[in-house]
Parts: structure tokens; sequence; C-alpha cells
RNA sequence: GGAGAGAUGGCAGAGUGGCCGAAUGCGGCAGCUUGCUAAGCUGUUGAGCCGGGUUGCCGGCUCCGAGGGUUCGAAUCCCUCUCUCUCCGCCA
């Protein structure tokens, strides 16, 4: 959501901001019509209210006998009063949905772009992965080691579904321990979170309205499926005025994630790049509304994503996605790609992004500045998600005999092994 | 799942048709006080929207879980829903 006064003195900013995202401007002057039209409503009812309130309460000082005569003569105002009701609140309507529809202004320095094509690379750590023989990529490295099973996961949940076992299961497992660990001692506060949530909380990150297609619903209780954490744990306050001493408030959730993946037939097919049910430690952060420690606090969580990545001893590079890359609410966004050597390109496995008050306007999160309540500012960025990474985890440190090379830092979880060896194979030296 | 009780301002808690946006206490803020010791006294203190003036201001409207209804008028009466609590049942 957008401040309504500032899109009222700026629709010019509104509409740049809609073609920068590749976004459709209608939505605009759809909502200055809408908006305007409500107002002059509103300030209509309002004055007839107003007078039906005055002649009522001297009615309610009259003789009784006088009461009667004098009533029946409000309920023509009042009918009126009805109909001119009825219709504001359907204005209000009307203009609240198409102000959810709003995009929020891209920061300076997010490049111009149609797509994820048009994003710009920020800076990298570590190269494209050298072998010296022929490398597999994760689903034959799965195989091999026998811990991987996409058939029988498609056939128990459909196509996009898969079965982790043994070494690769404690893997997943040690990978999302490990990042929750290291966003610890970082002091995010951990959260165990709904994944199953209402609407109100998939309007008020901005998910919905739009993407209704990518989130399972459950009808029959009118609850939908997260695809992501963020959704739970930046709504956790909405509604609520907080203290400003208590900000921001940095949090951490491990949570299960699904997404339909509508719309997406035929690609990523292979794998466990593009599944419907996915584990993510997501980062969240609620701060005050302050243009620079925003941006700030958006370097450090990506930071801290990328010292994780370090920690894995992964390739990685941050890109500055492109505003037709960026979605409604997002001000801007970092994206960091891992090296997937069987797609022969990076792979994005974060996202970080900074929303500014979009988010918090739509959930009514706040805070206390000099005694008045302001409007958040949100931000949240992967930690890691698996399975996912485990791509990039298996197809980076494989070796040639098809053994996988464990980073010091997942070991502890694995028995202390620092290599992953198939099942029948000769252990090198 | 069955039976009952409840949902009021940051918190606690009054209020059963007009004088209630709402007593009182606590908390917060400001000032005063500082011989009766983590004290006392006084004042002040909700949010949103619309219009006008434009730092502080004025006027109006809305909000007593949510939605609908009765009425000239509802926190107060009626209906539906949601949530919380207690008891029973069931259960990871």
């Amino acid at each position: 959501m957008l401040d309504p006064k500032w899109v009222r003195e700026h629709p010019d900013e509104v509409r740049r901001a809609a073609r920068l995202k590749r976004m459709d401007p209608e939505a605009v002057d759809r909502w200055l019509a809408a908006d305007a039209e409500h107002r002059r409503v509103l300030t209509e009812s309002e004055g007839l209210r107003a007078r039906l309130k005055e002649a009522s309460r001297k009615l309610g000082a009259m003789p009784p006998e006088e009461r009667a005569a004098a009533a029946a003569g409000l309920r023509a105002d009042k009918a009126r009063l009805k109909e001119l009701e009825r219709v504001e609140r359907e204005l209000e309507a009307e203009a609240r949905s198409w102000a959810l529809r709003l995009p929020m202004p891209p920061a300076p320095e997010v490049p111009e772009g149609d797509d994820d094509s048009d994003n710009v690379e920020l800076w990298r750590r570590g190269e494209p992965t050298a072998f010296d023989f022929e490398p597999r990529d994760h689903v034959a490295l799965g195989e091999l080691h026998g811990f991987l099973d996409i058939p029988r996961g498609v056939e128990l949940a459909g196509s996009r579904n898969y079965l982790l076992t043994g070494d690769l299961a404690l893997l997943e497992r040690a990978v999302l321990q490990a990042a929750l660990d290291h966003m610890l001692e970082r002091g995010f506060e951990p959260v165990s979170v709904p994944t199953l949530v209402k609407r109100e909380c998939l309007e008020g990150t901005g998910y919905f309205p739009g993407g209704e297609e990518q989130a399972y619903a459950v009808e029959k209780d009118g609850l939908y499926l997260v695809g992501t954490a963020e959704v739970p744990l930046t709504s956790i306050h909405a509604g609520e005025v907080l203290d400003a001493e208590a900000l921001p408030i940095r949090r951490v959730a491990l949570s299960p994630c699904y997404r339909r993946e509508a719309g997406t037939y035929g690609k990523d097919t292979k794998g466990l790049y593009r599944v419907h049910q996915f584990w993510k430690v997501e980062q969240v952060v609620i701060g005050p509304a302050d243009e620079e420690w925003s941006r700030r606090e958006h370097e450090r969580m990506l930071g801290h994503a990328t010292d994780f990545l370090d920690r894995l001893e992964l390739p990685y590079r941050v890109v500055n996605v492109s505003s037709g890359d960026l979605g409604q609410g997002q001000v801007q966004k970092f994206d960091v790609e891992c090296w997937m050597p069987s797609r022969n390109t990076w792979g994005e496995t974060h996202s970080a992004s900074r929303f500014h008050d979009f988010q918090a306007r739509r959930l009514g999160l706040r805070y206390r500045e000099d005694g008045k309540p302001v409007f958040c500012h949100t931000l949240n960025n992967t930690v890691i998600a698996t399975p996912r990474v485990l791509i990039a985890l298996l197809e980076n440190h494989q070796r040639a005999d098809g053994s996988i090379a464990l980073p010091e830092s997942l070991r502890p979880w694995l028995g202390g092994r620092e290599l992953l060896v198939p099942p029948g194979a000769a252990t090198e030296a």
C-alpha cells in the first residue's frame, strides 16, 4: 500500500513506477477516480449523518408526546443516508481494491529492465567450478548415492515432488540447522510460525491480490499455505503500535514452504530446482521508518546470507534485480545466485527485499515516534532454502568418483565425516 | 465434538437505549515538591478518515471482537460469525 495522500499529489511518479516495473499503470488512474468519487460521497454522507445526529439528540430532550411526530420527520433523511452509506461503502471497496495494486516506486539505484535477464551483477565470490572430469548433475549423484528418489516422490504427491533419504535427508537438516544457528549468532530471535494462514497475512505482505494462483488454498477453512515464512513472520505485529525502543525486531524462522508453481509447466522440470514443497530459513526485520537505516539493514541482511554461503564454500554472485523483475511492493531487491554446474549458470537461491512501509501500511504495523504512530519499514531475506541449495552443494563439491566433499561447517551433523561416499565406491586415499 | 461464560481505550476494569469516546485504578508524559526513604501532589494522555487552515490549529464523521438488524437514537436490544476461558469428550 502507498500513502494515499502522496499518490494524490504524485500520480506521475506512481505511473512511472508502474512503467518501470512493467505493470499496467491502469490501477493508478482507476484508483485516483475511485478515491475522488469516494471522498465526494463520504463528505456528503458525513454531513447528512451529522445533521441527523443533531436532530436525534434534540429529540431525546423533547417531551415524549412530541417525539413520535418529530421522529417521523427524520425517516426520509434516514433512508437517504442508508442509500448514501451503501454507495460510499461500495466506492471505498473499489478504491481499496485498486489501492492494493499500486506499485511501490523502485529505489533510484534499481536498474531499469524487463525481467531477470536485465539484472546487474554487483559482485561475486568464487568462480564457476572447474572440473577435471565430467561432472554429474545432482540427480545422477542422488541416484549414485541412493539418497534421492524423485520417481517415488512423484508417485506419492505428483510432479515436482521428491524424497530425500539417508545422508541427503541428514544433509538437508544439517544445512537448515547450521543456517538457524548462524542467525542466532547474529542476534536474531528464532520463531516457529504457522504456515497455514489467513488471507489478511498474504494481503498484508503483498502477495494478494495477484498471487492467488501461486498459493495452495484450504478452502474449507479459508486458509492458505504460505510460500515463505516471511508471511507469518512479518504479520506477527499486524494492527499493533509498537514502542520505538522495541525496534528493530530481527527474527528468523525455519519453515516448510509451499508453492503451486502454476504457469511454470515445462520449466525447470528436472531435479530439485523447482519443487512444490521445500524448507527455508528466512530472516525478517521490522524497523523504524528511516530510509537510510533501511538501506543499511538491507545490506546487512544480504551479508548474513552470503556469510553463510561462505561457510558452505559455495561460489555465488549477488545481483541487483532490475525494475521489471521487482515485485509490486519491493523498493529494491538483491538476489543471490549460486553456481550450479548442471545448469551451467548461476541459479537463484536467495532473495533480499526492501519494502519501505509498503507491507507495514497493509498490515497496520506501526510504532510510536514523538508520540505519533508511524508505519514501520520491513525487510526480508533468505538465509538458506533447500533442496535448491543442495543442487549447488552436491554438484560443486562432487569428486570424480561421485563422492561429495562436505564443508567443515556441516560435518558435525553428519557424524564428523568429510566425505559422502557412494555405496560400493572405493574410497580415495 | 457437547455444555456454559466472556470479548470495552497500553493494561486492569465500570458501564443494560439519549447526558458515553466511554467512570475508576495502573501505566505513560509534563510540571511542582523533596525531611518522612524504588515517595507525594497537580495536570495531561486512544486511533483512523474527510474538509478547512497549514509545524503546533479548527470543524465533522467513524471505531466499545467482526458483520448484519431493530430504533429518531445502541457499548447497551436481536441475529450470524470469529476468538478466548471453564467443564466433558477425543487426541499428536
